[in-house]
DNA sequence: ATATTAAGTGAAGCCGGTTTCATGACGAGA
DNA sequence: TCTCGTCATGAAACCGGCTTCACTTAATAT
C-alpha cells in the first residue's frame, strides 16, 4: 500500500480493478454504473479514506467552488454580519469563501483582486466600495472590468463608478426617509445629520434626500447641524462636541449609521447631555451594538439575510448559466428602540 | 490571438518563441534566462495581462499557498481581531485564507474540516475549540490525527485532548493572576467570579487560580458569587441579575471575559448598581468594544499580534520544512480603564 | 588547444482529476 | 434471428502549470 496520505483516482482504480473514468464516475455520479462494481470502488475508497483533490478536479472542470469577499474590514459588525450570513449561504452550495479585508489600503485591494483571479474564483463579492479614492481611480474600474469579463462581481451596497457589475443593495433612500418620518412623527423638526463621507454613496444619498426635506420644509436644519464626520465612533464623538459648542441645538439627531450614533452617545454621556431626553438619535444599519449601549439605540435596519444570500445567489448562478438582473433592491426596517422619543416628553 | 481570457503559458512561449519551460523559469525565476530572452517574455506576457492559473501551479507544487482558519463566529470582536491580524501576516507571505465560521455546529465544522483538506490548504488555524463537546469527541480528535499526518493545525488559544498539534496560546493564567492582584492592590477582597463554561480551558484555568487565592485567603469568596453563565453578554446580564439576589454583594467582579463584563455592566445600569463607584469589574480580552461601552472596562489584553503571527509562521514554516515547539505562550497585559477603582473610594 | 564547468533552453512527463470517444454486452423490437 | 439503442466500461487526451533530463553553447581552467 502507498503512502496513505496521497490516495488518488488511480490507487482506487487498480484495487478495485476498474478504469479512473469509472472512478470518477461513480465519484460524480456522472454516468451510470453497475451496482456491483459502485460497490466495489466504494468500498476501497472507503477503505482508505480516500479524499478527491479539489484542485485537480477544479482545472478540469473550470470550477473552484470558491468566491472571493472583499471588505474593509470584518471587525466592523456592519460588514461581518453580512459575511457570516453569505458564508452560510455559501455553505449550503458547496462554495468556500476567501476572506480579503482590505484595511481600505488600496493597494491590498489590487494584490488581493489579483490573487482571487489566479486563484480561480468563481464569483467576487465586493462592499464598501472604494472609500476616499471612488471617484478617481479609474485605472481600477479598468482593472474590475477585466475581470468581470471572466468571473462575476457582485457589489453588495456600493457603486462603482463605470462598472457595471452585478448590485445588490439596501433601498437606503427610503430607509433613510423612514427615520426621517419617525423624527417627524415624533414631533422634531430641528433635526441634525452627523457623520459620512461626501462622494460615498450612502451619504450622498441621504444628504440628497436631506436636502429634499429641509427644502420643503418639513424639516428645518442649518448648515452647521450638518457634520460630514465619517463613518466612525471617532466621528460621531467629535462631531457631537463639535456639535454641543453651537448656540442652537437641534431635538434629534440622525446619524450615517450606528458607530458615529454610538460615538454621539459616548460624548453624550461624557459631556453629560442626556440621551434621550435632552437630544433624540437614531442610527443606521441595526448592527448588533446597538442594544449593548444605553440607550439601546433607534435604527434602520438592512435585510442582511436577503442582501447575502442574493449576492452569493448570483455568482452561484451565473455560473450555471442562468441570467440575472444587475440591481436588486431589498426593504429596510426601522427598528424602535430607546434612543428617540416624542418631542413633548423631552426635557 | 485566442479568447482574452484564458491565456497560458503554450500561448506566451508560442508567441515569445520559446518552451514553456523558459516561460515557467521567467515566471518563477527558477533558473536563469538570458536577459534579452527574458525580456521578450515579459514583454508578450504583459501585452496580455497574463495571469498563472494558480490551480495548476498547486497541483503540480503540491503548495497553494491558502490557510484554513476555522473559528465558532467571525462577529466576535476577540475572534476578529485575531483574524485580521492573522490575514495581514499571511497575506504577506504570499496565503490567501479560507474563513470558516462554525457558529458552534459540530457538523458545520466537520464539513469544513473535509474542504479544507480536499482544497488543499497548506495548514489550518483552530480557534474557539468545540465548545460542549470538548470532552466527549473523541471521533474528532480522530478526524484531526489523519489531517495533521497532511497538513499542520495550530490551535490559538485552545486545547483539544489527545491532539497533539501545534498551540499557540496566551498565558493566561498568568493574566488572571494580575488581574486578580490589581484587585487585591485596589483593596478588594470580596470578589465574585463570573461568567464561563466549566470544562473550556480557559474557563478550568480561572476557576482553578481563583480557588487557589481562595484557599490561601487571599481573596474571600462563597460560592455563590462564583456563577457558570456562559461567555455571552446575556450571560453577564442574567449572572448580574442572580448576584444582586443575594444577601452579601462582593466589592469587585472579576469577569471570564469582556463581553460578560458588558452584560453585567447592561445588568448593572438597569438595576441602578452604579460602576465602579458599588462594585468594582473586571473583564478579560481586551476586545475594543471595552471603550465605547460607559465605564471603559478595565482589562487584561492578549497579544493579538504575536498569536496571530506565530499561528500563520509556523504554517508556513512548517511547509519550508522548519521545525516548531508544539506549544507556545505570550504574555498578557493588564490594561487599567475606569471600571474599577479602589475600595475606599468607593460608595 | 583541450578538458571542465556553467549558462541557456527545449522535450517530455507529471500533478490528479474529468471528459470524450470507442467498444463490448445485453435486452428489446422487427 | 438480426438490428438497434442503451448500459457499462476503458483508453487516451486534456486542464495549465512545474520540473527533470538532455543537449548546445559559451566561458574558464590547465
Amino acid at each position: 500500500m502507498k503512502d496513505e496520505n496521497s490516495i488518488t483516482v488511480y490507487d482506487i482504480a487498480d484495487e478495485a480493478g476498474v478504469s479512473v473514468s469509472t472512478v470518477s464516475r461513480v465519484l460524480n455520479n456522472s454516468a451510470p454504473v453497475k451496482a456491483k462494481t459502485r460497490a466495489r470502488v466504494i468500498k476501497v475508497m472507503d477503505k482508505y479514506n480516500f479524499q478527491p483533490n479539489a484542485l485537480a478536479r477544479s482545472l478540469s472542470k473550470k470550477q473552484t467552488k470558491t468566491i472571493g469577499f472583499i471588505l474593509p474590514d470584518i471587525t466592523n459588525p456592519f460588514f461581518s454580519e453580512v459575511y457570516v450570513k453569505a458564508e452560510r449561504v455559501a455553505l449550503d452550495l458547496g462554495y468556500s469563501i476567501f476572506l480579503s479585508n482590505t484595511m481600505n489600503d488600496s493597494e491590498v485591494e489590487s494584490i488581493y483582486l489579483k490573487t482571487l483571479v489566479e486563484k480561480q474564483v468563481d464569483g467576487i463579492i465586493f462592499m464598501g466600495g472604494r472609500a476616499n479614492e471612488t471617484r478617481t481611480d479609474a485605472a481600477f474600474a479598468e482593472e474590475m472590468k477585466v475581470i468581470m469579463k471572466k468571473t462575476p462581481i457582485v457589489m453588495i451596497n456600493g457603486e462603482m463608478e463605470g462598472v457595471d457589475c452585478y448590485r445588490v443593495k439596501t433601498d437606503e433612500a427610503d430607509g433613510f426617509r423612514k427615520g426621517l418620518n419617525y423624527l417627524l412623527s415624533l414631533g422634531h423638526k430641528e433635526i441634525a445629520l452627523i457623520g459620512g463621507i461626501n462622494g460615498i454613496t450612502s451619504t450622498d444619498i441621504k444628504l440628497d434626500i436631506f436636502g429634499q426635506y429641509a427644502e420643503s420644509a418639513q424639516i428645518e436644519t442649518k448648515a452647521e447641524w450638518i457634520i460630514e464626520s465619517g463613518y466612525s465612533i471617532e466621528g460621531g464623538y467629535e462631531a457631537l462636541k463639535q456639535l454641543l459648542s453651537l448656540a442652537d441645538l437641534p431635538t434629534a439627531i440622525i446619524a450615517i449609521n450606528d458607530f458615529v450614533a454610538i460615538g454621539v452617545i459616548k460624548a453624550a454621556k461624557e459631556m453629560g447631555l442626556k440621551i434621550p431626553q435632552e437630544v433624540s438619535i437614531i442610527g443606521f444599519d441595526n448592527i448588533y451594538l446597538t442594544t449593548i449601549v444605553l440607550p439601546a439605540i433607534t435604527t434602520i435596519g438592512h435585510n442582511y439575510q436577503e442582501l447575502a444570500a442574493k449576492a452569493v445567489n448570483i455568482i452561484d448562478g451565473v455560473n450555471n448559466n442562468q441570467v440575472y438582473e444587475k440591481e436588486h433592491f431589498f426593504d429596510s426596517e426601522l427598528i424602535i428602540r430607546e434612543s428617540s422619543i416624542g418631542l413633548m416628553n423631552m426635557e
